[in-house]
RNA sequence: GUGAGUGUAGCUCAGUUGGCAGAGCAUCUGACUGUGGCUCAGAGGGUCGCGGGUUCAAUCCCCGUCACUCACCCCA
């Protein structure tokens, strides 16, 4: 084989494709009716965009990356995620001036450079939101259950929806500090992934699977506990909000998220039916990202669906592909003539017709219809023409009927649902 | 970046204690000169991942390498 495709990254035809198309077709349906407008953004940025906004330190800037030097000399970056290149483009285009809350959904691929695995790829893709201009917990709430309403939709089920608050600049440090007092004592106790976390970035420390460190960090505060007063009560807001949309939820303190510009609302949808990468849908509240881009202090949240993950979870839900409302089986070149014309007026009419191109059997010509599932076939040879009339086959039911080679006779036929 | 496993037909996989490369499925053709799904027959399709070593002989044994898969880390 000459050529192969890179790592990580995969090709999707049908019948995996439909998959897809019903996901999105979802998606872009609710989104709608909650006000949200798609944006369309280049997959490809200015480096600092991400190192900035996502945290120097963070896996995904410090090892995760797509980046290389255009041909300007420009250190430019594959988008890793979608809400960093979003906040550049809201505040590059002042949409700060439209009315609040602006609501914008976006599709696409997203890179990253991992060893892949199941469910993980270089190039995956999301379907996400972001949603700017207030900090009120209803349209927390209201994101949470549009997200839920697209996951149930789309066929998915057993899936649990996790909350939290990770606070705000005031209270997290203050949380932070508490956190690796209690935890000081102990260290030894911990992995050695933990206690390097212990200084660079202690919150990862409760999302931790090793079973001693699960042992070792119990009793350790809780962030709930170190809200402050205003992030606390937003916190009941949204608690508050989900349950007036009976929208049922558990409390995972330990979420954590990988990436610095969060505040207060967290949440993760995750299925054990996943393995390891059990998220398949996570979002949050960013308060501050708009400020550090240098726009005017504008809160914001958003959530993106792994299409990666959500697909194989509701596979086996998702009905089989049609086949073509009718197919001609020409015998014959005068045959073959006629139906290639016919097909092309019966397709400008809104039917869905396939021929049979290269002659052969009528036999294999009715294998082929049968393959592509077609509803209904007309046999054509020189009988037919002269007759100016042919049989039309039901393939469900064997059933023929006499028709007149005319589009219009035609169509009363194959239009009737069988 | 770390660890483990697997590479043989389009797909799923057998196989040879080292001796002409196999099955099922799929594809195409035929079994009625013009009627599909079931059945039967036939055909096409292979660098046995790649490179080296041992051997009269390697798909098989040894070394290397690449790819894929899974897991860790982390994440959608």
């Amino acid at each position: 084989m000459r050529f192969k495709s890179l790592k990580g990254v995969q090709d999707i035809f049908p019948p995996e494709v439909f998959i897809w198309q019903h996901i999105e077709n979802i998606a872009r349906e609710v989104f709608q009716k909650y006000g949200y407008h798609e944006i369309r953004l280049p997959v490809i940025e200015v480096t600092d965009i991400f190192s900035r906004s996502i945290g120097e330190t963070s896996d995904i800037v410090e090892k995760e990356m797509y980046t290389f030097e255009d041909k300007g000399g420009r250190s430019v970056t594959l988008r890793p995620e979608g809400t960093a290149p979003f906040v550049r483009a809201f505040v590059q285009h002042h949409l700060h001036n439209g009315p609040s809350p602006q609501k914008y959904y976006y599709l696409g691929p997203m890179f990253r450079y991992e060893r892949p695995q199941a469910y993980r790829n270089r190039q995956f893709y999301q379907i996400g939101i972001e949603a700017m201009g207030s900090e009120n917990p209803q349209l927390d709430a209201e994101a949470v259950s549009m997200l839920w309403t697209i996951l149930k939709r789309t066929g998915l089920k057993d899936a649990r929806l996790e909350i939290t608050s990770i606070g705000c600049r005031l209270c997290r440090p203050e949380y932070k500090t508490a956190l690796q007092k209690s935890i000081k004592g102990k260290l030894k106790d911990f992995c050695e992934d933990c206690r390097r976390r212990y200084k660079a970035n202690p919150l990862r420390i409760l999302d931790c699977k090793v079973s001693s460190c699960i042992k070792a960090r119990k009793g350790a505060p809780a962030i709930l506990d170190y809200l402050c007063v205003e992030c606390g009560g937003h916190f009941n807001g949204l608690k508050h909000n989900l349950d007036l949309l009976n929208v049922s939820y558990v409390l995972n303190p330990n979420i954590v998220r990988g990436l610095d510009y969060y505040t207060r609302t967290a949440f993760e949808v995750t299925s054990e039916s996943l393995g390891s990468q059990k998220a398949v849908a996570a979002g949050g509240r960013y308060d501050m990202l708009v400020k550090e881009f240098g726009g005017p202090q504008t809160p914001g949240i958003g959530f993106a669906i792994g299409m990666e993950r959500l697909i194989p979870l509701i596979k086996d839900s998702v009905e089989e592909a049609q086949g073509p409302d009718l197919f001609f089986c020409p015998l014959g070149r005068e045959a073959s003539e006629k139906s290639f014309v016919l097909a092309e007026q019966l397709r400008a009419e809104g039917s869905w017709v396939e021929m049979n191109y290269d002659s052969s059997s009528l036999r294999s010509q009715m294998r082929k219809a049968d393959r592509v599932n077609a509803r209904t076939v007309i046999v054509l040879g020189e009988d037919e023409l002269k007759k100016g009339k042919a049989v039309i086959k039901d393939m469900q039911n064997k059933k023929e009927t006499a028709v007149a080679l005319k589009v219009k006779d035609i169509l009363e036929i194959i239009k009737k649902p069988s």
